[in-house]
DNA sequence: TCGATGTATCGACAGAAGTCAATACGTCGT
DNA sequence: ACGACGTATTGACTTCTGTCGATACATCGA
């Protein structure tokens, strides 16, 4: 059973309020939501991924234009969630931005989601 | 390195594209997108924790209405998102709709975060 | 200094998503 | 059969989101 959502388990130590027993606060869930949003679009997922399995484990923008078929201004929008989500990070390095994955930010949502 | 998306790494003994080298395909990319879009909303992130954090794990709607402070029409629509995603599962029993958690679709996403 | 080049921002637009009140649907008890 | 009750669906509305073209910004090379 504890396979199931540990964001849930919220305890550690402390105690609650009145019905909700060790579920996630509204805080929290909006926490939490806010990172799976920035994954739950295909193209984002997408991007990752090409970031991920570049050489060097980075990319800039005009790396990943053309594998994801999308305009330069759309794949730097997407950047910018990514980033501002957390699960990536920038670093400008003469005129290319290069983007990395943070390795990190994508270990806690999983383990939000298994124990 | 590995420990960054291993969803990236599609590979598993056949071999791959001419850019994209153990990327994901944009059908297993939307697949995944659609898991995470339906956790990035707080609502249904605290539903499924209220759910998970149930006696035997089950809820109705009835019960998730209060802690939530949604109205019902609400409360189901969202967990419609949920059981079309996979990540519950619906069971009428009498004039109640019980729901669980899938823990296995919560791995499956966590398993493509981390390897 | 100036032009070229890589990114970000702006403005706009279509489509998606969250929310609710009203209502329809199913199931139980009487 | 009928009324009560839990849930789903519909319709409407607002807000958010993905996308692009045009443009601004920044940095390098000549």
């Amino acid at each position: 059973m504890t396979i199931a959502l540990p964001l849930l388990n919220a305890e550690a130590g402390a105690c609650c309020s009145p019905v909700t027993d060790g579920v996630l606060s509204a805080e929290e869930a909006e926490q939490l939501a806010r990172t799976f949003k920035a994954l739950g679009d295909p193209t984002r997922i997408r991007l990752l991924s090409l970031i991920a399995a570049s050489e060097g484990g980075e990319a800039c923008i005009c790396d990943l234009t053309e594998p994801v078929g999308l305009s330069q201004p759309t794949v730097s929008h997407h950047m910018k969630q990514l980033v501002d989500a957390g699960l990536a990070e920038r670093e400008q390095r003469g005129r290319w931005a290069y983007f990395r994955v943070v390795d990190a930010a994508l270990d806690r949502a999983a383990q939000a989601l298994r124990p």
